[in-house]
DNA sequence: GCCAACGTTGGC
DNA sequence: GCCAACGTTGGC
């Protein structure tokens, strides 16, 4: 059982959509980071701090968490997509995906507030410069942020 | 909209 | 394999 933190701008999947939805496709991962973690480590049943960005007030919305294995991204084939890479094809796909689903939703823990407290200061979405979509968690600071959000 | 900090691409 | 140029992320 791992923990992750994963970015989407709430304008595109908001968590109130990721636990409508229930299980959804995290399409559109084009770093090969944030890839190789969905590819490699994550596991059904993983934990996932629901994290908004690029909104007024970004910040920890809610928990959600892997609901499938590994499998390729269907909008690197659509043409149509913004999401489409000419290099990948369906015999050699580039970009593989989980499918994640919300399960509920929090107080928001902003951005500005988690860069206050100090049994945080550890998380990779704090560090500098740190602009990955999707970082490991560790156990201790999922627990951490549970009991903020509680 | 700005821009710092990264990541990717491609010529050599 | 280096690295300059370019593209992207995401907070502010």
């Amino acid at each position: 059982m791992k923990y992750w933190l994963m970015k989407s701008e709430p304008d595109d999947v908001s968590i109130d959509d990721a636990i409508r939805i229930g299980a959804a496709p995290w399409f559109g991962v084009r770093n090969y980071q944030a890839r190789n973690f969905m590819r490699d480590q994550m596991q059904v049943g993983d934990g996932v701090l629901f994290y908004h960005s690029s909104c007024a007030e970004p910040g920890i919305a809610g928990i959600a968490e892997v609901a499938s294995t590994p499998y390729p991204d269907e909008t690197q084939f659509d043409e149509k997509s913004k999401y489409f890479d000419p290099k990948a094809t369906r015999e050699n796909p580039r970009w593989i995906l989980v499918d994640v689903k919300g399960v509920r939703k929090t107080k928001l823990l902003s951005l500005t507030e988690m860069r206050t407290l100090p049994q945080l200061a550890s998380m990779v979405v704090l560090q500098k410069g740190s602009r990955l979509s999707i970082t490991p968690v560790t156990a201790e600071e999922w627990k951490a942020v549970l009991k903020l959000l509680s």
